[in-house]
DNA sequence: TCTCGCCACTTGTATAGACAACTTCGGCGG
DNA sequence: CCGCCGAAGTTGTCTATACAAGTGGCGAGA
């Protein structure tokens, strides 16, 4: 096993985290597979134990990883698989209903982080991101009105995209492989342009959808998707192989 | 501040979470709240300072604390969040995050289904349910109306519960595994009964979550759960994802 | 007055060493 | 053969120290 590269920007338990995700992502470690031992990784890795002992420690919380003192570190079986909130594209999902899909582009321009935006996207305040404000319609009625703040880091050319013809998501799938995603979603009446836009009356609900996307640890983006509450609905249904334990 | 009690047998960095946690649940440190540094933690609490470290680092990634390096620690401010990719009791996410949970019992009958009810059940039109409706508390303050259709052939004793000491969700689930759910998420303003419970203004919305399960193939009840849309928030964060697919 | 740079303070990381807690396994005595 | 004990190895925690990185404020100088 080669020493980790010290030269990295990233942290060194960050290393080490992104090596041990990497052996078993490439399955040279399966499920279930005994890792080496603090010592050894030590040695092999060139890093002090406790870096070794953090890293180690962190992807067990996450996880990856099933710790047993005094015996040894697992890879951690998966767990069933939970797809409530299918990541699609709603293009897609418009065209599955059998409906006509389009969209216009109302904003697309670079801007200063807000502090609300450089904490979602993990960037510091006022530093550029590139923002865009969508609206989608499903056979001419409005359907979801999707702001974007996009971090540049990962998709410099974010801008010059015609979302009219390629979706944002589509786009942004296509630059790396997304391997995290955060959901949150919320009730709300909506401002005064999303109001407009899908032309709610004033008292209206409306569904947020919050979502986050990483990629290799960076966050990608943030969108903000916001539905017609009294018209729309998000569903999914979990099968469960496995027990779901005593408490449903 | 008195020292951390070392005869503990728990780990002292969890005595120092658990302390720093009962301070912001106490009110000693409100939102926003600038906390002592880590040096002086050291030296109030009587431990190293990669002790005190450790603590608020995991209280950081923990959602309880946000951490500016070269500028301090603060309380973060807190919303209520509710999984959305698990399914679990209420009152387990209650006390995890340190409140009180109660709850009301505002009505529990046998009645027969509406068409709508039959339907979502699998039954007759007018075959006999049961039904209950129950308002939860955290902190003395509203957060779930759990309105709430049972198939009698599943669980016929389920009038007979007392759910301020059990929740319907504990109780089902003991009667038997839960093979499957469905979920469906909408925004939308709340009726007369919902709003009273919730203590909603008459243009508030509300984020209403139902939840069919299933086991066995026999569908077990139907859960409506509604929430105040402008306290509450669903979340859920998929760590990994092997892969995304190209869609969003 | 404005600006730049320095300094004090904060959090973040990395290391070495020590001990505690726990598991496994093998040897030894009954 | 069975059971107990201890050694070796593993993870868990705690400490002291050091340096890196970032923030905010203060003062000197233009």
């Amino acid at each position: 096993m080669a020493a980790i590269r010290r030269h990295e920007t990233a942290p060194l338990y960050r290393q080490v985290k992104d090596h041990i995700v990497g052996r078993i992502l490439a399955g040279d470690w399966p499920e279930g597979e005994r890792l080496p031992s603090e010592n050894e990784l030590t040695r092999a890795l060139g890093v002090s134990r406790m870096t070794a002992h953090r890293a180690l420690r962190e992807l067990s919380t996450e996880g990856w990883l099933t710790r047993v003192q005094g015996d040894g570190t697992y890879v951690a079986e998966v767990k069933p698989q939970s797809a409530l909130l299918e990541i699609r594209d709603i293009r897609d999902e418009i065209a599955e209903r059998g409906r006509a899909h389009d969209c216009r582009v109302v904003r697309l321009a670079r801007q200063g982080a807000t502090p609300e935006v450089a904490q979602a996207l993990s960037l510091a305040p006022g530093a550029p991101v590139l923002h865009s404000l969508v609206l989608h319609r499903e056979g001419g009625t409005p359907v979801q009105v999707e702001e974007r703040h996009v971090n540049p880091a990962f998709a410099p050319g974010y801008l010059d995209q015609d979302f009219t013809r390629t979706t944002a998501f589509e786009y942004l799938g296509g630059l790396g492989p997304m391997d995290a995603a955060e959901h949150v979603i919320e009730a709300e009446l909506p401002g005064p342009v999303v109001r407009e836009l899908l032309g709610l009356g004033p008292a209206e609900p409306c569904l947020l959808v919050t979502r986050r996307t990483w990629s290799n640890s960076l966050v990608v983006s943030r969108a903000r998707l916001s539905y017609p509450g009294s018209r729309y609905r998000l569903a999914g249904r979990q099968d469960y192989l496995a027990n779901m334990g005593t408490s449903q």
